[in-house]
DNA sequence: CGCAAAGTTGATTGCGATCAAGGGTGGTGG
DNA sequence: CCACCACCCTTGATCGCAATCAACTTTGCG
């Protein structure tokens, strides 16, 4: 049986700080998976059993309401926790993890999350300090949704996921996984239709390029500001 | 002098399962201190030299964007932490805190958060431990934000304050601090003409009593089932 | 090749913002 | 004590953004 190697983890954030003993120990009660693409990792309302370490591909956070509008809540990227319920005083799963693309990821009984932050103060602070961000990118979405028309709110979307996953092409920054107009419509809280006029125009604009689950930010820096509103639209 | 007494702090969530003598401890290091009604205990973007405990009055927590709008984020009872940035990892403050009447509460520098946190542990997993409600929170009302309209977002937010510090009347519950149409509307993203049409209009089928900066629920039921949607407008 | 999923585009509608005007009320200072 | 004024609230009229409704096209996959 082939044992993980803690280079594996050992640059990734929620490890900082931890010495590589400990990182062995931890990987040594991990199990990895392989997430076949637009399957579920975990469902909300589900038992938190586990929480994970996406290793490689990208997840998308989607919460549903009762009457069954879905909205993304953000994307993970590889290095990043997710499903950290338990650090959250929870038992269930807030919302559903879906693969995007095929994914890599390790994966820990929730049980073991106070052990690790209790024995690894590093891990428990790192952990932390990623809530906290969280708390603040939650909030910042929430002043965006009450104060911003849709172009710029769809704007900031695309900013924030250049900024997370960009992957340099010839044309420009492309966003490195699988991603439709309604996807955009349900990280912003508007309709495909909506954004597909604003990829329209923003195309004749040479702001960016698209396609059928594609996006490529040509000039970010012009998407900027008209995000920031600095700009007629 | 007058020293603070232990009784005061002890029953409130922040500081469940710690010692008698660790309370006296940090309440040695405390300051008291008196706001007065509209004034601001801290403001959006200043260092963040300390942290607070509300005592007694309410205390409205509001972002401001660039261009001017105001964001009501969330309003503090008696017995919340306020302030704690250096727990978020911040060493300024996200949000300006105004006290919406005279308000008593404690102060301690921010310097001593990660030392009664490491020193207390249940005084972090407890702060921890709210900062994960308030990331719920703000993410419910991301989805709040994509998926419903106005009113029934209005009527979340009177639910929301009756249930944190509704007073018992013998028309209803109270919302227990001054809260004008313009602070509603700015916890909704709203506008103050939106919610004064609602008002009138709930006024008028007898789930609401309000006046110049109150408001009474008079049927909490029925405005749950108009928040939910489960009526017609 | 056929079909389902993704995207485009036009027409229409309506919610809620904005513009505008006026009324009520509590607090303050003379 | 009263008058005035700032602040809060109401209500009407209009407008525009973006949702909705509808039809069609494109694309990739099995």
């Amino acid at each position: 049986m082939s044992r993980l190697d803690r280079t594996l983890i050992a640059d990734l954030a929620p490890f900082q700080g931890m010495h590589a003993a400990d990182l062995d120990t931890m990987l040594g009660q991990a199990r990895s998976m392989r997430i076949v693409k637009e399957t579920a990792i975990f469902e909300q309302e589900g038992e938190a059993h586990s929480f994970f370490l996406l290793l490689d591909g990208h997840v998308r956070v989607v919460k549903t309401t009762p009457d069954g509008q879905q909205v993304i809540v953000r994307y993970i990227s590889p290095g990043e926790l997710l499903g950290i319920a338990r650090a959250l005083g929870r038992t269930t799963y807030p919302a559903s993890a879906i693969a995007a693309v095929d994914c890599v990821a390790l994966a820990w009984p929730s049980r073991l999350w106070s052990e690790f932050a209790a024995a690894f103060p590093s891990f428990g602070a790192n952990t932390y300090k990623a809530v906290g961000a969280r708390l603040q990118d939650a909030h910042a979405r929430v002043i965006e949704m009450s104060t911003e028309q849709v172009d710029r709110r769809v704007a900031h979307a695309l900013l924030k996921l250049i900024q997370q996953t960009g992957r340099k092409t010839e044309d420009g920054l492309l966003i490195d996984f699988p991603l439709s107009r309604q996807d955009i419509a349900d990280m912003t809280g508007t309709t495909l239709h909506t954004v597909s006029r604003l990829m329209t125009v923003w195309e004749e604009r040479g702001l960016v390029k698209s396609g059928r689950q594609k996006v490529t930010v040509v000039q970010p820096h012009k998407l900027l500001l008209l995000a920031e509103g600095h700009v007629d639209k």
